[in-house]
RNA sequence: GCCUCCGUAGCUCAGGUGGAUAGAGCAACUGCCUUCUAAGCAGUGGGUCACAGGUUCGAGUCCUGUCGGGGGUACCA
C-alpha cells in the first residue's frame, strides 16, 4: 500500500472526527516536503480549514492529530510543526518491509496496470525522408521513445508511429534535385535552385541512380523514378539512423495511402455535407472560423494539390477509427499552429478530439562554443543526429534530449557534449550502478551473497542506509507522475537524486569500517548486498524506462 | 498586431494540483583514497526567481500589464 493514500485516508477520517467537514477528499493532500526535518509526507489540511474555520491552524492540526490513531507502526512520530503542518515520519519496520517489495518485483518493480487494456499511440519524429535526420528531430524521437517506454511500464499497450508526406512539393523538389545532379554528373550545366537540396547526400543518390541505369535517363522530365530511390534511400538512413538510438517504428504511415484508400476524399464530402467548407479564389476553405479561430483556412489550393491540413485530418480520423484509447502527437513548436485545425477538424466530423493530446517540444538551438550553428535540411549546413551519435555515443544523446523540460529550449553546445562528456550526468547514474555491480561481485568472490531467501533487513539501521530506503521507495510514484503528466525529464532527476543517495551509502563505508557492505558479520553483509541490489534495480529500471544502457563495468 | 513557449546562482537547467529556510550539475575555492571503482564523498562562496501591480493566511508557482528572447501567424510542412 501506498504510504500517500494511507494517510490520506487517516486523516480525512480525524478531520471528520475533529467536528471538521473537508470539501472533498483531494482537499487533504499528501505531500512530500522540500525541507529534511519535517518528515517523509505531511498534510496542510489544518492550514486550509484555518481560514474558513477562523481558528488557529495549529489548534485545528492538534485536534485532528488528537483523534489519529495513537500507535501505529507505520509511523516513528507525527508531528505539528510550523504553522499548521502535520508531519509524518516513517517508520523503519515500514521502510524494510518495501525494499522487501523491491527485491521481489525485481524489473516490475515500479511498473503499475493503470494502462492495462488500454491501447495508446504515440506518433513521433514523422520528418518527410528529404535528408538526414538533425538534432532537432533527435530530440523529438528521445521525447517520443521515452514517453512510448514510460506508458508501456504502467500497463499501456503502445504503437510507435511514423506518419510521412509523400505526395507533396516537398517530395518532387527531392526528385528533381536528384534529376539536375544526375544531369550534372553526365555534364550537363546545374539547373540547381536555391530551393532545391543542395546537401552531399543527393549527389550520392544521384551517382547511384548513373550506376544503376547509366545515361538513360538524360532526357527523362518526370521524376518520379529519382523521387522514389530518393524516399527510399533516405529512409534506410533514417531507420538505421533511429536504431542506433534502440528506437524502432511499429507503423510507417504515408500520406498517399490515404489517397489510395479515398480516406481525402471521404474527409472533403463529409465537410461538405456539414457546410463547413466553401470555395474561393478557386480554392476550397475549411470555415476554421466556425471553431473560434481568426481566418478561415484553405484546404485545397487553386492548384487542386491539398494543404497539409487535408490529409492530417484525415490521418487523425483513421487514428480515431482504429481505436486507439489514447494518441498522442509529437510536435516541434514550429507545428503549434497546425493542431488547432486538425483538432477542430476531427471534431467537426463528429469525432471526440479529447483523447488526442498533442505535446509540443522546444527547439534545439546548436552550439559550437560560443557560437550557434544555423541548422537548415535544405542548405545542407547541419550537424546530422548520426554525426552526434558518433561523437558522443548513443547513451550520453539521449540523456541530453531528455534531461530537460520539453517546453524549455535546449541549449546544445557540441563541444561541450564532445570535449566533457566523462562530466556527463549520465556517467554519474551509470557509474553507481556499475559500482553495485562491482560490489556484488566482489562479496560473491568471498563467499557471500543474496542466494537462500531474504537476509534479515532489521540489521539495517543506519542513516544512510534508511535514506537510501527512502529513495528508491520513490520510484513508482515518480515513474507513474512521469508518465500520466508526460514528462519524461522527471526520470533523470529522479535518477541523479537515487545516485547520490547510493554514493553516499557506500563512501561511508570509506569513512567508518563499520559501515563497509561486505564485513566480516555475514548477516548484515547480506543485509546490505540486499540494500545494494535494491538500489541496482531501481537504477536499472530507471536507465530502461530512459532506453540508456547499464553498464556493470566502467 | 495577434497566438504560443521561455526569462530562477557566472553557465546549463530542476522546482507534482500555490506551502515551511528557492535546489542540482558545471565553473571557482577547501578538505577526503593501505582494503568493496576518487567516473566518488564532504564543505565554502555565489540569488531583488526579468520588472510592476493584483488574488490570500501564504506566490518562483495563479491573474493582468510592461520589457527581453525563441517559434508561429501561407494556396510550405
Amino acid at each position: 500500500m501506498k504510504a500517500e493514500t494511507y494517510i490520506q485516508d487517516l486523516v480525512l477520517k480525524a478531520v471528520t472526527r475533529a467536528g471538521f467537514s473537508p470539501e472533498h477528499a483531494g482537499e487533504v493532500s499528501v505531500m512530500e516536503p522540500k525541507q529534511k526535518g519535517h518528515g517523509d509526507l505531511a498534510v496542510n489540511i489544518a492550514l486550509i480549514l484555518a481560514s474558513r474555520e477562523k481558528k488557529n491552524p495549529r489548534e485545528i492540526a492538534a485536534a485532528i492529530v488528537k483523534e489519529l490513531p495513537s500507535s501505529d507502526s507505520c509511523f516513528s512520530q507525527i508531528e505539528i510543526a510550523g504553522p499548521g503542518f502535520i508531519n509524518f515520519t516513517l517508520s523503519d519496520d515500514w521502510l524494510r518491509q518495501g525494499l522487501a517489495e523491491i527485491l521481489e518485483q525485481q524489473a516490475a518493480y515500479g511498473n503499475t496496470d493503470i494502462g492495462r487494456d488500454k491501447t495508446v499511440q504515440v506518433e513521433f519524429v514523422s520528418a518527410n525522408p528529404t535528408g538526414p535526420l538533425t538534432i532537432g528531430h533527435g530530440r523529438q524521437a528521445v521525447i517520443g521513445d521515452t514517453i512510448a517506454r514510460m506508458l508501456e511500464q504502467i500497463g499501456y499497450d503502445v504503437t510507435r508511429e511514423y506518419y510521412f508526406n509523400n505526395a507533396g512539393r516537398q517530395m518532387r523538389m527531392l526528385g528533381e534535385s536528384v534529376m539536375y545532379r544526375y544531369r550534372e554528373l553526365l555534364g550537363e550545366t546545374s539547373e540547381l535552385t536555391e530551393d532545391h537540396y543542395q546537401g552531399e547526400y543527393i549527389i550520392d543518390i544521384a551517382r547511384e541512380a548513373l550506376e544503376e541505369k547509366g545515361d538513360a535517363l538524360r532526357n527523362l522530365n518526370d521524376v518520379s523514378y529519382f523521387q522514389a530511390l530518393a524516399e527510399e534511400r533516405i529512409f534506410n538512413e533514417i531507420k538505421n539512423t533511429v536504431a542506433r538510438l534502440g528506437i524502432r517504428f511499429d507503423v510507417f504511415y504515408n500520406e498517399t495511402s490515404l489517397y489510395e484508400t479515398g480516406k481525402i476524399d471521404d474527409v472533403i464530402a463529409a465537410l461538405k455535407k456539414k457546410e463547413l467548407v466553401y470555395e474561393a479564389d478557386g480554392a476550397l476553405w475549411f470555415r476554421t472560423t466556425a471553431f473560434g479561430q481568426e481566418t478561415d483556412k484553405v484546404i485545397l489550393k487553386s492548384s487542386g494539390e491539398p494543404t497539409y491540413r487535408l490529409p492530417d485530418i484525415a490521418y487523425h480520423r483513421d487514428k480515431i477509427e482504429r481505436g486507439f484509447d489514447m494518441i498522442i502527437d509529437i510536435f516541434g513548436s514550429d507545428h503549434v499552429a497546425t493542431y488547432p485545425d486538425v483538432l477542430a477538424g476531427i471534431g467537426a466530423l463528429g469525432y471526440d478530439s479529447g483523447k488526442i493530446h498533442v505535446l509540443i517540444h522546444q527547439f534545439v538551438t546548436l552550439m559550437e562554443g560560443n557560437e550557434k550553428v544555423k541548422m537548415s535540411t535544405r542548405k545542407a549546413n547541419f550537424v546530422t543526429l548520426d554525426e552526434l551519435i558518433d561523437d558522443v555515443g548513443a547513451d550520453v544523446t539521449r540523456y541530453f534530449f531528455i534531461n530537460r523540460s520539453m517546453n524549455s529550449h535546449l541549449n546544445f553546445d557540441l563541444a561541450l557534449a564532445r570535449t566533457e562528456s566523462d562530466e556527463n550526468p549520465v556517467y554519474y547514474v551509470q557509474y553507481a550502478h556499475a559500482r553495485i555491480c562491482s560490489i556484488l561481485e566482489h562479496a560473491g568472490e568471498r563467499g557471500v551473497d543474496l542466494a537462500g531467501g531474504t537476509p534479515d533487513l532489521s540489521l539495517l539501521t543506519a542513516r544512510e542506509e534508511m535514506d537510501l530506503i527512502r529513495k528508491l521507495l520513490n520510484w513508482p510514484a515518480v515513474l507513474q507522475q512521469a508518465a500520466e503528466a508526460f514528462e519524461p525529464h522527471k526520470i533523470p532527476v529522479y535518477l541523479e537524486e537515487t545516485a547520490t543517495v547510493y554514493h553516499r551509502f557506500q563512501h561511508a563505508g570509506k569513512v567508518d569500517g563499520a559501515m563497509r557492505v561486505v564485513t566480516d558479520d555475514e548477516d548484515l553483509t547480506r543485509a546490505r548486498l540486499a540494500l545494494c541490489d535494491a538500489a541496482r534495480i531501481v537504477l536499472s529500471n530507471g536507465l530502461d524506462v530512459l532506453g540508456i544502457s547499464s553498464p556493470s563495468r566502467m
